[in-house]
DNA sequence: CTAAGATATGGAGGAATCCTCCATTTCGCA
DNA sequence: TGCGAAATGGAGGATTCCTCCATATCTTAG
């Protein structure tokens, strides 16, 4: 007989032990400096060292490159999903989303690691930390196709996910530097290609 | 004085000893083998023991995992870009255009390894033994371009390169299995943003 | 404030993988 | 058949991964 049922997923996170979420975030920082400046397929160890932490807290923390790499950007794609609202403000739908997008690609050139953490939270359904930025990203193109049908200005339903999806794509291509011009191109197609009537 | 000049690119590469060039074909058929059976992060002695061959002879011919990955699957993508031709013959441009991809993107479900080597593909201007499957990729896309602009289908003026690059996205960002339907859902739109009024 | 339990830490070190080096073998050609 | 060029294999040093656990730090109850 149990006095408490264990939930099948606790409520909230037991918080997190005050050195514990300050070794994290000196981890995040140090793996942002390290991937900047070397790339994202450096020695893990580089990353403990200049966040002056033990490997074994970075491993306890980020169990796997992937999920290092998906926490240095989570900021970072935060604060670019951030603005969709501005934009709707000043600018048509089709425009707006255009200018949304390009802004991100913009960022991922030449860092393969945002191109990276973004198809981690694109694909992150459920939770893991990644919930929030999954949600960011959803909602802001969900803004943008809510204004676009109601416009008038998109004729084909699609959800959310199918544009996640191809933001995460177009990133992942162009994450080379100089391919601006060409992402902006893709970026065009796929929006005008919600404009088209079926 | 140089009886020869050394030209700046050999015009021919020196042809191949008849051993080294079996290797490099068992080394292939290995890594084909073991990339479909265990994946592309494999250890690469997997692959020079199932090709009985030396570890060094491997390194030799594939100086890095991404240029295996790329031989890999060098002829596969040949294979997929075949077909054009026919599928132009009885569809318009555009359909053909959406069911060409749509193969081509329901190879790389499930095998990140073909989405790689696509990208490497789509990205090598220059030769290192992709120039041939580099204009295969442009030269069947160019043909659906072609057709479409010729029977007015497609109204806004792309390079193929951007629709490589587009592809080699789309394979990269859903090569998880089981996106077909959002695969084809972006597809869709990158096409008929082609038909779209600019 | 203190003590005790819970949590988190560091870094040694075994295991896995990478990749080069070079003595030896094999091939192609005359 | 013999010779020089080309190719080979695999040993082994170097690197990187990642776990294990003795120790240190935090938190909370009293």
């Amino acid at each position: 007989m149990q006095k408490e049922p264990m939930p099948e997923k606790p409520m909230r996170e037991k918080p997190m032990r005050a050195d514990a979420r300050r070794k994290r975030e000196a981890i995040i920082a140090a793996a942002v400096e390290v991937f900047e400046e070397r790339g994202v397929d450096i020695a893990l160890d580089e990353v403990a060292r200049r966040a002056d932490v033990g490997i074994a807290t970075l491993y306890r923390h980020f169990p796997t490159r992937e999920v290092l790499i998906t926490g240095a950007y989570l900021h970072e794609i935060g604060r670019l999903c951030a603005g969709a609202d501005e934009l709707l403000a000043g600018l048509p739908a089709d425009e707006a989303m255009k200018t949304w997008m390009r802004r991100f690609i913009g960022n991922a050139q030449g860092r393969p690691g945002l191109a990276m953490a973004l198809k981690s939270i694109v694909k992150a359904t459920d939770a893991e930390g990644l919930a929030a930025a999954h949600d960011e990203v959803y909602t802001a193109l969900q803004k943008f196709l809510d204004a676009g049908y109601r416009d008038g200005i998109f004729a084909t339903r699609v959800e959310a996910a199918v544009l996640a999806t191809a933001l995460s794509g177009i990133s992942l291509a162009s994450d080379a530097a100089g391919r601006e011009a060409q992402a902006a191109a893709i970026i065009d197609l796929t929006v005008n290609g919600l404009r088209y009537p079926g």
